[in-house]
DNA sequence: GTATGGATCTTCT
DNA sequence: GAAGATCCATACA
């Protein structure tokens, strides 16, 4: 998914960064089985599926596998391309590298609240291929923020970004 | 540049 | 009652 162009109103930009979470992995939510947090995670591919962490921050997955199968992708990071001036007033800061370098930050700046939780991707969220040509240069990583499944090399980076959330892993060069 | 603590709420014990 | 897929301000080097 990285190199891909998430949208929501007049707000979009390219992913940069991303994590991928899986039901057989205690960190994923899905691991405990089905409740009604989690019920989206085993629902069909495709949808939103938008929960709060730390009691303050909504962040953004897209649902991936087939409907039983609990996995996501947590969008992590987006350099933003679509209504910088409006993600500006959202976030109250000035810089295009603060804006959403963090899943919490770009769930402000897009505009995206818990509300958005199971909803299709293609309405109100979008996400669009990446385009022709060069695909990003991706490193993989550890995961940022859990404590379980630390050694799983699930995080992955556009190299040559300067909007990830945090130092990215060293790469090749 | 890295390190620490507070804010705040859903979920499970 | 405790922990958590975070962010920000502040402190210190």
């Amino acid at each position: 998914m990285v190199g891909c162009f998430v949208r929501h109103g007049d707000a979009g930009g390219r992913i940069v960064e991303t994590e991928a979470y899986h039901q057989e992995e205690p960190a994923c939510h899905a691991f405990v089985g089905l409740t009604p947090r989690t019920r989206v995670l085993f629902g069909p591919p495709g949808i939103a599926y938008v929960y709060r962490s730390y009691g303050i921050h909504a962040l953004l997955n897209a649902v991936c596998e087939r409907e039983g199968v609990g996995a996501a992708v947590l969008i992590r990071a987006l350099e933003p391309i679509d209504g910088i001036d409006l993600m500006r007033e959202r976030r109250g800061l000035e810089r295009i590298e603060d804006l959403c370098s963090g899943p919490g930050k770009l769930t402000q700046a897009l505009g995206i609240g818990l509300e958005l939780n199971d909803t299709p991707l293609g309405d109100p969220i979008e996400i669009l291929p990446r385009p022709a040509g060069e695909p990003p240069r991706v490193v993989a990583g550890t995961r940022i923020g859990i404590t379980k499944a630390v050694e799983l090399p699930w995080r992955f980076c556009d190299v040559d970004s300067r909007c990830v959330s945090r130092p990215r892993p060293l790469g090749p060069g």
